[in-house]
Formats: structure tokens, sequence, C-alpha cells
DNA sequence: CTTTCAATCACGTAAACGCGCCATTTTTGC
DNA sequence: GCAAAAATGGCGCGTTTACGTGATTGAAAG
């Protein structure tokens, strides 16, 4: 443990709430904002300009100009090492995946209070993520509705074996080679393939097994 | 609100955890365990023949025989709205990845508190998920590796529009047909596609524009 | 014990494909 | 205004594909 405080920059463009922020924080004994901004391009040229390394950012989404989500492939870029919390009063879906598959490690609400803020950035220090139990709910949704049940068309190993090195792009004679059998063999399990999967082109049969995650 | 105690249902294979659990899941006014079994044949077979509708159902992974990832699927379509959470000490990314994806409302382990695996079922209870901040953490960062960037091979908009019809299986002279083309220039666009994509097959490119999302 | 089914191999054919090589026109960018 | 890029169209050739129509073997299931 060192005696630096830890540094968090703070982009919000409601000068009320910045403010309020900033002397929370501040008012804590191990953490500092020295570098608060009310929107994303001042933020973002301070951090590049005079070299600002943060261990925290947190981002507002609903900002003037760029948005906090788009802001965060930027921030990544300047400081790899930060951690992005997302603090917003925007909690629909799409926000929350945006910010997520972007690398937030945290979304928080502003309707929180300012002690669960504080508490959250601690987490995400010792490496966890911030979210309260509904967004996390949410994000889990988000991921079951993403990864769909897996397509079964009851593929033996075989044919889920040839069905893979269709998707690598391979002919039937270099597949035939590959796995020691005749073109022909090849031939015969690519028709069941075709077959069970209720295509007649090899393009379908990639495409279905690529969707529906069939290997 | 109704007096009815919420019905919970255990399938874990330690039995001293599984008893303690039980006790400690009784002893709280408005948690009810009644049904505790030892192995996911046991507990599906249960809940079919006996028509249990448990709302919540605790799982463990590491099970004898169907493990708990493996369950989730039928628990899913045997009692659709019970809320699964997770109960392990196997906190590796797989394990989450596929919990998740299968429908889990919460990721527990095993060595938090009794008080605390009783807070995370009030959680998901009250439409929340239930994770420590690391085990979210893991399932952001799962997020963000799935969510790669999308590849960038400059391809134009017709050849983009080509592509996908590609994906759909079609052949030159569908395509040609479709927008109204011949299919010399359908043909002419597939191979500046290819040489971008820099593939030399169908299947190829359609597996490069599927795994890298480039529609 | 027999039937089903996966896995193996075979021949032939019409259609589709990948590619070399080429030309014209339209759009875009400096 | 001019060069580059994109979009369009064309011919020919050797290869590959999709599919019809078979066969044999061995293992699993009834």
């Amino acid at each position: 443990m060192t005696a630096e405080k830890t540094d968090i920059l703070l982009i919000e463009d409601h000068a009320i709430f910045r403010k309020t922020l900033t002397r929370v924080i501040n008012s804590h004994e191990r953490l500092s904002c020295e570098n608060a901004f009310s929107s994303a391009e001042d933020g973002l040229s301070a951090i590049e300009i005079r070299g600002l390394a943060p261990d925290i950012v947190l981002l507002d989404i609903g900002l003037p100009g760029m948005n906090g989500v788009q802001c965060i492939p930027h921030l990544k870029r300047l400081c790899p090492d930060a951690r992005i919390i997302i603090l917003t009063i925007h909690d629909d879906d799409d926000n929350i995946f945006k910010a997520v598959c972007a690398g937030a490690s945290g979304y928080l609400l502003k309707d929180a209070p300012p002690e669960d803020i504080i508490e959250s950035i601690e987490l995400v220090l010792q490496g966890g993520a911030a979210m309260n139990t509904h967004i996390a709910r949410r994000v889990l949704n988000l991921f079951q509705e993403m990864a769909a049940p897996p397509g079964d068309y009851d593929l033996t190993n075989r044919e889920q074996e040839i069905l893979r090195l269709l998707v690598d792009g391979l002919s039937k004679k270099q597949i035939a080679a590959q796995i020691n059998l005749s073109q022909h063999t090849v031939d015969s399990h690519i028709r069941n393939i075709y077959s069970k999967l209720e295509v007649h082109t090899r393009s379908s049969a990639v495409a279905k097994a690529l969707k529906e995650r069939l290997l």
C-alpha cells in the first residue's frame, strides 16, 4: 500500500452534481478528485495534453457533444489502466449493453446515495465490478439473449468434425487428406450434414453452424 | 403480499452443506426449503413427478452424474418461472459463462457465509441478480471479450450487401437476380471481397464475416 | 437376432465456382 | 479537372460442388 491517494477523474455535465461529487470524493481520506470536466472532449484533451493517468474515471452518459459510451474507447486508448465507472440516469438496456461491451467496470445510477458511489469505487479498486443487483440482472439477461440456446441437429462426432473443417474453408479433397478418408466418404458426410441442417449449400451450412453455435 | 413462504429447492451433493443450508433457510421466517436433493437427476424427476414449482432453485455445479450447468435447461423447461442461483466452489470463467448463458440469476461461491446466501435469495426475489463483485467483474470481462471490435476490411456497401447474401447461402445467379445485376458483376464483387478478406473460398468468406461481425 | 444407423467407399453428371484477363462507366476525392 | 476507386459487364477454363444411386462394414438397440 502506497501513501498515494487514488486518482479519480470525473466527466459530468451537470455542474451541481459534479461539484457535490467532487467534494464527497475529496472528503474521503484515500480518494482524490483533482480533475473534473463537463464534457468528454474537455476530459480527453486534458488527459492527452497534461498526461493524466487516473485510476478511475467516473463517466456520465448523457453528455453534450460526444456521449459517454463513445468516450470509452478513447479513454481505453489514452489510459488503458483506468477503470471506468458509468454514472448515469439512463438505465436502458441499450446503454448498459454498449457501455459494458466497450469496457466499463461499473454502472451506477445517479440516484444512488454518495456513500454507495464511494463504496462502488472501492469495490472496483479491489478488482470487482460495481452495479446494483437490478443492473446486474439486466446484464445477465442480455447475456442470455445473446446466447441463444445452441441448436441441436443430432450431428454425429464425425459430422461435427467435418463441419468444423468446412467452416475453416477446406475443400472435400483437403478434408479427406486432413483426416485420412476417401473424398467419397467426406462427400457422404457432407450430404448428411446438409440433410440434417436442411441446407443445400456450403455457405448455408457454415452460416448455420456459426450462428447457432453447433461446434 | 401473500402469507405463502418462498419455496426454495436445493440440489447439492455434499450432505452436510445441504443440511446446514436447509436449516438456515428454514430458520428464516419467509423462506422455506422442503425439497433438497443430492443429484440433478433426483431433483428433476421429483419436480416432474410431484409437480413441484419452486420459486428459487439453489444449484450446485459439481454434481455427480448430470452437472449443474447441464441441469439448468431442464429446470427452465420444467419450471420456467423458477429463478436459479448457482452455488459452487468453481469460479472459473468457463463455468460462469455457461451458467449465465443458460439462464442463472445468480452465482455464489460456497465459501460465502450463510447470511450472504440468504441475502442473495432476497435480492433475486426482488428481481435482481446475485453475484459478488468479483464474479460480476468476470461477467463484464466475458462480455467485453465477446464484443471484440468488429473487423474492418474496407468493404464497400455493395460488397457488404453481397457478402450478406453469400452468408444467406445464395448462388451468384440468385444474387444477381435478387439485386438486378449481371452474374459477371456479382462475380467481380465476390472476387474483390475475397481479395479484401484474404480468402479463396465462399465458406471462408462466410465464416470470416460471421466471426468478425462484418455485417 | 435382426434392424437401425454411423461410417466407409464408389461412379457419374450438370451446375456452380474460382480465377485469369479484360473493358466501360460512374462516383469520389484532392 | 483529373486520378483513383467503385461499380458494372464480359469470356473461357479447369476445378469443385451438390446430388442421384448405389454398396459394405461394424456397432448399438430393440
